[in-house]
DNA sequence: TACAACAGTGCAACCATGTTGCAAAATATT
DNA sequence: AATATTTTGCAACATGGTTGCACTGTTGTA
């Protein structure tokens, strides 16, 4: 696990610091996306702030992570899969939002359906969130 | 025009103040979504901030406009069709963000396909939203 | 139309979230 | 091990949004 984490931000030519291998650490465990607030709580002032939003930021640049938009306006991070490169990301996959547990999932395999626009609109982008029930919390 | 104003905050049942009704107008002459910053620079300084945000808030909890998420993180506003009440909203309808003139539409006549999940995921609402190039910019 | 009851507004203060500059500390390079 | 470079923590700031409260405008009734 931690010759994983430690590999990953070689890779990335990032230098190995104790804040980016905890903050990647936490992603891997926990599967589904994350907060900035949830990393927050999870590393209880272990880190600043500030060392925080920079290091997301920085995974987000190399490709490591990327964001999610989300409906009550708050900014999601989740794991790039690994044919992601810095600057270009495969992140065109639709997201789920669970209502029960609120866990954000990448549902990477289920790609997004294309839709038929009025005249004189052309497509760049597409974005889907689904929000309903996750695997983990039918019954 | 000002009639349809005030019928539609009499239908709504809300006061008729000078705030909501040139708030209202400018829903109805922009045609497409608003943010919050939008309608304070529009009014510039004849309201109070707050007032700006208690008017959004009070609109929306009437039916009378719904909010759209947006990949920027930032909130906009747009008039809800005839068929939306206070309390339930039928904005699952596609968005669509202009990459070029940063005008937000909404595209009620488009719906949104219904995409297939993994085992295990129930859908409750999807929400998308696209970028691209509107009608209005298309050369 | 006048007046009381009520709803809506403006102000100030506050909170949450995110950013920037700079000195100190940690990491990488030789 | 010594230096060059990167990263961190702190403080301060910026933005977006909320809350409490006194004041003002709107509404319904007489």
């Amino acid at each position: 696990m931690q010759n994983r984490i430690t590999d990953t931000l070689k890779k990335h030519q990032l230098s190995i610091t104790d804040s980016r291998k905890k903050i990647l650490s936490f992603f891997l465990e926990s599967g589904s996306a994350l907060a900035h607030a949830d990393i927050e709580v999870k590393s209880s002032t272990e880190f600043d702030r500030v060392t925080i939003y920079r290091t997301l930021q920085t995974f987000v640049e190399k490709g490591i992570i990327h964001t999610i938009p989300t409906a009550d306006n708050s900014i999601l991070y989740a794991l790039c899969k690994d044919d992601c490169v810095a600057g270009h990301h495969h992140d065109d996959h639709v997201h789920f939002i669970c209502d029960e547990c609120a866990s954000t999932y990448c549902l990477d395999h289920v790609s997004i359906p294309k839709v038929k626009l009025p005249k004189g609109f052309t497509v760049v982008q597409t974005n889907l969130v689904v929000s309903g029930v996750c695997n983990k919390c039918e019954q």
